[in-house]
DNA sequence: ATGAAAGCGCTAACAA
DNA sequence: TTGTTAGCGCTTTCAT
């Protein structure tokens, strides 16, 4: 593996001219630069990162501390952020926390020291620590899907809105009673969800019933098919379904299934995330579709702003809108 | 940030023995040993792992080479990688190469220059020059869910058999027409599974008809749903389907839903790959599950021994089985 | 415009 | 057992 030295050697020059020629430095001779660059490229030279990064105190990668990668919100957030970290030649090392604030925290430990130029905390859950302390230290970092405060750079779905939207598009669409299956409310996306959807049913003058709302403690497919079945037991006419996101929608769905409901004719559904397996089930979802892939590519390209001091230095909270996307549940 | 020099001075020893007494070297007094422990403790020194690798010519840190990680087995591949690789302390660096050769060259002459010890590439796709040539300088490769040849370490699924006993599952439960859709035949785990069809078919003594075998270009959902029409248009009464993939496994569904057949009283189908999305669909699918998670999981250990020159210097292919998991569409 | 030299934080060979 | 020293490959003052 050649190094600057053998560059230096090769082009007759001393070691600092290479790496000035290199890094396109003022004052050096266009014919210098060119014997250089020539004798690089003859050596297939790649400068040694780890070395440039002790001296120049940086190594161009970021962490992604994210839950899982698996069926959720979160493998796409991550592919834009290695497609945007790409671009820019940054590279992303990825920590899965499983949501467990010890796995977060030993890796933030682990890494701020000089492995990586900055954070980024794809998560929904609440606690925020960790995240703070990396702040106050001075070290970059974004959220992404989540915000904490306007302190902290955060890059977001206006949830609100589109939970707004879904609830209104489903009384244009003549639903009666519709019924929410959200997830807990300790995390500010579901409280957003929650919020959109109690004001579009106040905004048309619609009480709303308590027990049509479902704050399930997680996420998932089992909460989700609970949730439906609960709906299920009161025995009441629930003719819409806003699922916050595609694990609770899903699960719903199955429940819905095995009672044997028609939808749409019977019962409609909206989901409020969208990742592209709802396109695939066998009833195709109708979404308002959550664009994670372009979270993350914003996510990673404004924390490489903030490592490389470009950009607004204040904290910057960037909200996508959700986009309607009609299949077979509506 | 405390460096080793803060905490030599403040156990007031030389950076050398700091070094000796963190990194469990022989000859260093106890006393001396706890004092430089307490002292890093007190300034939760953490090395400097630029540093370090710079001297060590090692980075503790891996990259995992892989098209994707939304909705398919990669997703859990890269989940074990990472439990792996952080059980062992070594950090992973995502390469989303979407298939492209030219991205997955670009990546690898990057990271090769000392920024990782090392790579696994998870893919199915059927080039494989780069890591020949990885190979050939003498850098750690490990391969996922494909094998190029026994030449190179891999980790893998026994698609032979898993589709073998499938494909005799559905002959017991009394399928008399078989269809298995597949993937390319440039990918050998395609054709593992093809082979397996085909000798658990021979071995009852059956004929098969070469309709009833569709290897699509690509394993997607687009077309799995295609290859079932193509099969429903054929007028053959196809009652049993061996689907490869998820994503061919649930296009082919979505098509068997239009033509409102009754999965599994009229047709009955196993997915050879079986995500856990697989389970959550309105049809939950019986699958011969592929243990991505521990795929990866061994493919990091099997990568980290390569390393550190511990375990069998020769390339060893492992490979898993699947297991049968019951579900609806059986 | 170029070279000499220091130093980033660490490990390890050698000396004491 | 511990300290001294060199050096990993690079960037960057400071001289020239």
């Amino acid at each position: 593996m050649a190094t600057i030295r053998d560059v230096a050697k090769l082009a007759n020059v001393d070691v600092s001219t290479v790496s000035r020629a290199l890094n396109n430095k003022e004052n050096v001779n266009p014919d210098t630069r060119n014997r250089v660059i020539k004798a690089a490229e003859e050596l297939n030279y790649q400068p040694n990162i780890l070395a440039r990064g002790l001296k120049e105190r940086k190594t161009y990668t970021i962490a992604l501390l994210t839950p899982s990668f698996g069926t959720s919100v979160f493998s796409s957030v991550a592919e834009g952020v290695e497609s945007a970290a790409r671009e820019k030649d940054y590279t992303v090392i990825i920590c899965k926390t499983d949501g467990d604030p010890a796995i977060e925290a030993a890796y933030i430990n682990k890494l701020k020291n000089r492995l990586v130029d900055g954070f980024i905390s794809a998560t929904t859950t609440t606690h925020s620590y960790h995240i703070q302390s990396l702040k106050s230290e001075g070290i970059p970092v974004v959220l992404a899907v989540r915000t904490i405060d306007n302190t902290v750079d955060a890059v977001v779905l206006n949830y609100f809105k589109a939970a707004y939207d879904a609830t209104a598009l489903l009384l244009d669409r003549g639903c009666k009673s519709i019924a929410l299956i959200n997830g807990p409310l300790d995390s500010i996306p579901f409280v957003d969800r929650y919020r959109g959807h109690l004001k579009a049913l106040a905004d048309r003058g619609i009480l709303w019933d308590d027990r049509n709302i479902i704050n399930a403690d997680e996420s998932s497919f089992k909460n989700g098919l609970e949730a439906m079945e609960q709906l299920f037991m009161d025995q009441r006419s629930i003719d819409g379904i806003l699922a916050s996101t595609d694990a609770l929608a899903i699960g719903a769905m199955r429940a819905i299934r095995k009672h044997n409901l028609r939808v749409p004719e019977e019962l409609k559904l909206i989901d409020c995330t969208g990742n592209p397996i709802t396109e695939m089930l066998e009833t195709p979802l109708s979404v308002m579709e959550m664009p994670g892939f372009k979270i993350g590519q914003q996510a990673a390209r404004r924390l490489i702003e903030l490592i490389e001091g470009t950009g607004d230095p204040e904290p910057v909270i960037t909200r996508f809108e959700a986009e309607f996307i009609e299949r077979e549940s509506t």
